[in-house]
DNA sequence: TTGAAAGCGATACCAA
DNA sequence: TTGGTATCGCTTTCAA
């Protein structure tokens, strides 16, 4: 009459009703998952077998980690939402370089959101055994929980005392791709930053200086720096009403600004573009304004997504390593001991649009 | 001496710990953190203001979730490896929605494998309360393990018996999509199919054909079926000869299978793409070959991904609403007794290169 | 090589 | 409204 009248009712099966299924002690079956060093490779063999014919899959990992205090999770904390790490091509690579490794190790990847009220009422920071960091979360708080795990952690964008970091050279970069830039337009007429995130009004709390080294360096003031130090190279400068910024680097964000930017009299002749999505952005803008690429208009971008590539006219631009960023990034969490902190390099890829 | 003579040396807060400092039991300490209605609110505001003044965070997840048989967390299966997923417009675009709806209701996203040796000696499958999947695992045992243990399930893009499913309507968009290409190019010249994963030769592991009802319909099936008993309705055929296979719906593969087929003698007047990323990889074949969009050639794709939107010329294409799709999915299992089975509508969009 | 037993941190019942 | 306590499933000494 039950639904559960199929062969066997078969509750879930604990390490110890195994144990007395097999007629041996508890010790010795989480041994056999644990220790083969501590048993015979017949009575292992024998065990195993014997789990999987009664549904038996393996320690609950739960138990697992009350015990042991670890869980084999590695925990990606993202700077922002969830969702905006599947939008951004570069934070995409990013992930896909840390999945690649997590996944060969057989390790899982939990992903967290940076922002306090997550964690409301729920240390869900002591899951994970280790931690990546990308980007500089949003409320700092999170990082005090964090640290207070006292796990090994990797940040990546932005550094961290006393933890190991994993940056790109932003200025470098963005200093060969405006030099280039400047060097095509001659002096003549202005150039204008699309920017990325250059206000972060909306960080909540307060930015302990002495722990978030890089809190008012960002990966967006650097590239604006080297932005400003090139133009002043060239004997120029780059006027504040020509410094746009955006919240996020997205299509629409991208062409609102460029739209502005390129109403301004008299027309920047070129456009700095802190990403590549904004800067197809743009060059569409550029289209839609029947403004010639790169001609009339030149346009450079950053960080070298596959769109960028692949785009009709090719986006000149500033490539960084995504993908090996993050397979570092995942390595050196699993391996902290074996590694540094790096600033990985990056390389103007000029192709048509300036 | 010692490196931790900093502030408080700290060791982990728990909360029988706090307990004994605040003076009360450990259940009214538990109660105030998951239970507000059985204590007062005075004593509760006292009793969480103590617990951030001594660094408790609030209940460990592996302790409770031992207790409690629940951790709040939502697991994602993934047909193939993780990586593949953050490679894909579609999959991204999937998450993307999931993420939003899981980020709202601050309940935890773990990507999981849907490969069998993922799991060996650990039942990882036991930490997620849900489970999302999506897509046919590689690995039919990963279902088998995840079945038993009775949590809520929604599929997607596939069926399981006794389970919440979600899939779009491949059958009735490929239909359109091939409908309006043999009509454009008439009766004149053959039509060519570019495929994903048509042949499954890497699934692992018996089907079980009552449990996995649709293993032999995948949706590279259904799409096959519509652009065949399309070119029926219009009195012609698809030969097997003109139909590629692609394993990933990548650009690698996608040029490569492009390239053959537009080889072929005589060449195809129409290509029809089991995606965007294929369609795209096409387009840019056509380029390189100096074969003129859509006047020589007309491409189709699938799944309307933000690139094809935006390629010069526009991909025509059929929309399914990925994003849609992921929030549908969360909401469903976070849900399941509000929802049925769906299948959502597609819809082609026609642009510029059929 | 195996077994007995303590305890990881929290919850939820039942009493008070 | 609060407290005492058995229990969740497992790991790991220590002894046999």
């Amino acid at each position: 009459m039950n639904k559960n009248d199929k062969k066997t009712p078969k509750k879930r099966m604990t390490l110890k009703a195994v144990a007395e299924a097999l007629g041996v002690s508890t010790a010795t079956i989480s041994n056999a998952f644990n220790r083969p060093d501590q048993l015979s490779a017949n009575l292992r063999d024998h065990i195993l077998k014997e789990c999987e014919r009664l549904g038996y899959n393996g320690p609950n990992p739960a138990a697992r980690s009350l015990r042991t205090g670890a869980t084999g999770i590695v925990g990606v904390m993202l700077a922002e939402r969830l969702a905006y790490n599947f939008r951004d091509g570069c934070a995409t690579e990013f992930l896909q370089g840390v999945s690649e490794v997590l996944d060969d190790a057989r390790t899982n990847m939990l992903l967290m959101p940076g922002r306090d009220d997550f964690y409301h009422l729920q240390s869900m920071e002591s899951i994970p055994d280790r931690y990546i960091v990308y980007g500089p979360p949003r409320d700092i708080s999170v990082i005090e929980r964090l640290e207070r795990q006292q796990k090994p952690v990797v940040t990546v964008d932005f550094s961290l005392k006393n933890h190991l970091s994993l940056n790109v050279d932003n200025y470098g970069g963005a200093k060969q791709a405006a030099n280039h830039v400047l060097k095509q337009i001659g002096s003549q007429g202005p150039v204008a930053v699309i920017g990325l995130r250059l206000i972060q009004s909306d960080i909540i709390g307060r930015i302990r200086e002495t722990e978030l080294l890089d809190a008012g360096v960002s990966i967006s003031r650097q590239r604006l720096e080297a932005y400003r130090d090139a133009a002043a190279d060239h004997g120029m400068q780059i006027p504040e009403e020509l410094i746009w910024n955006t919240h996020e680097s997205n299509w629409a964000d991208g062409v609102k600004a460029a739209r502005e930017a390129l109403s301004a009299i008299p027309r920047p002749r070129a456009l700095l573009c802190m990403s590549d999505q904004l800067a197809m952005a743009a060059l569409s803008v550029a289209r839609d304004m029947s403004i010639s690429v790169p001609d009339q208009l030149r346009i450079v971008g950053f960080d070298d997504i596959p769109e960028a590539r692949r785009s009709h006219p090719g986006i000149t631009t500033v490539y960084q390593p995504s993908i090996e960023k993050g397979r570092l990034a995942a390595m050196m969490v699993l391996n902290p001991e074996r590694f540094e902190s790096r600033v990985l390099p990056t390389q103007l890829h000029v192709r048509e649009t300036a």
